[in-house]
DNA sequence: CCAAAAGTGTTCAGGCTACACCCATGT
DNA sequence: ACATGGGTGTAGCCTGAACACTTTTGG
């Protein structure tokens, strides 16, 4: 905290700060959620599943840096982003001491389809049950995001950001159950759902699977609000 | 994400790495929440006040260097940690590239009596509620710990780090009122407190203000407990 | 006609709110 | 004796949980 601007371009040791990712998404088919990982071709950790991220430039915010990543290595553009933890301890990466400030985001499955850019051998969704062992202490971090995802899908209307466009309410019945591991009487969840006024029926109804269902989108003035003021999902 | 060690002791230009700590204390006598901040001595920002914290060092962890930091520009230990967000845009500091890991901590004022280090100028408590323009991006910082604060209270147990070892329920009501801003109805508030749980009578009683209060403790079990299952004082 | 999923209604218990009230003590 | 703050009790409302039930449609 002492010196002048001078002093900052003496050659003595810093840390490298990257960028990573938690993608979470939402399988519509088999209802599951999945999480996106990139394969790393390069070493450390070669052939190893990883978050897309990478190191930060010197003229970007921390979230421009990480939407440029997502885009650069899996061409994807995130309807939700939220700065999640850094993740900070030494021995974390085998290259030296490279902190990492990770973010959450949700995307609607339906929208993007990844494209593996050139440095990554391949990019895939992977359901949250089943990951493979990924690089640096990348399990650490989507642990994090589950637990942070599950958390505020509870108390803000962040769940949305993983259905498509229009929805029948048995989706986010589903989507619910499947975040949170626990399951909600279907009755008292619609009443509650639609007590928010966070989404409204847009008039359609679609037939999936010998039903017909309402079609219903989220009213973007409530959720503003719902996200200002908070939700109650505590069911 | 490419390239061996070799490759990191390269000259290219690196982002600085500090980290700051927001530390919260309520004056028992004139009941108030107050924040830490120390007197900057050298340039940017000489005279102005800060908030406690500093560069890291390439062998320890975030949290270890927000500890070490507090303890020799404050002389204090927190009771309570934990790691707020990252502040990390460009023109934060007028240095250069300087990405900060900021922190909550809590801490019973009673416990610590700050001692400002040679290079601050002083350490004061001052009353969140008239804050002197501070240096760099710390008011934005304040702000977010006070959010994170209030929202916290509500849902973890964390309020109690901020009191002394005993005290009465009054002090508890008078805690919550002061961090939410909020007025809440005393007896159902106590009924719900009991509730949880968390504190338990120690037998003792203190005469305060013409009033005998029974004093109250916190049970470790319980608020262990009431920190992972979650709280509820949305009174 | 049956199975499966959407969608509706009703009851009941318990929790929360609001408010009134008592007690102890220092001045 | 009274003002002040600690502490207790209770009536009523309201909400959430449980569960039964109807409707629609594909096979």
């Amino acid at each position: 905290m002492t010196g002048h601007k001078r002093q900052y371009t003496y050659d003595y040791p810093k840390a490298d700060v990257t960028v990573d990712a938690v993608v979470f998404g939402i399988d519509r088919e088999r209802p599951e959620l999945r999480v996106l990982l990139v394969r790393r071709a390069s070493a450390p950790y070669a052939k190893h599943y990883a978050l897309p991220g990478g190191f930060i430039r010197m003229g970007e915010s921390l979230e421009r840096a990480v939407r440029r990543e997502l885009r650069e290595e899996t061409a994807i553009t995130p309807r939700y982003l939220e700065q999640l933890y850094t993740f900070g301890d030494c021995g974390r990466d085998p290259r030296g001491r490279v902190i990492s400030v990770a973010y959450l985001a949700l995307v609607r499955m339906d929208d993007h389809h990844p494209i593996a850019a050139s440095d990554a051998l391949a990019v895939a969704w992977h359901p949250v049950g089943k990951l493979p062992k990924l690089a640096f202490d990348h399990d650490a971090i989507v642990d994090w995001a589950l637990s942070r995802l599950r958390a505020k899908v509870r108390y803000a209307p962040v769940g949305f950001d993983l259905l498509p466009e229009e929805f029948p309410l048995s989706a986010v019945h589903r989507l619910y159950e499947i975040v949170t591991g626990m399951k909600f009487d279907l009755s008292n969840f619609r009443k509650r759902l639609l007590a928010t006024g966070v989404v409204v029926p847009t008039g359609e109804t679609r037939t999936i699977d010998r039903a017909k269902a309402t079609l219903y989108r989220v009213d973007q003035a409530a959720y503003a609000d719902a996200h200002a003021r908070g939700f109650n999902f505590e069911l």
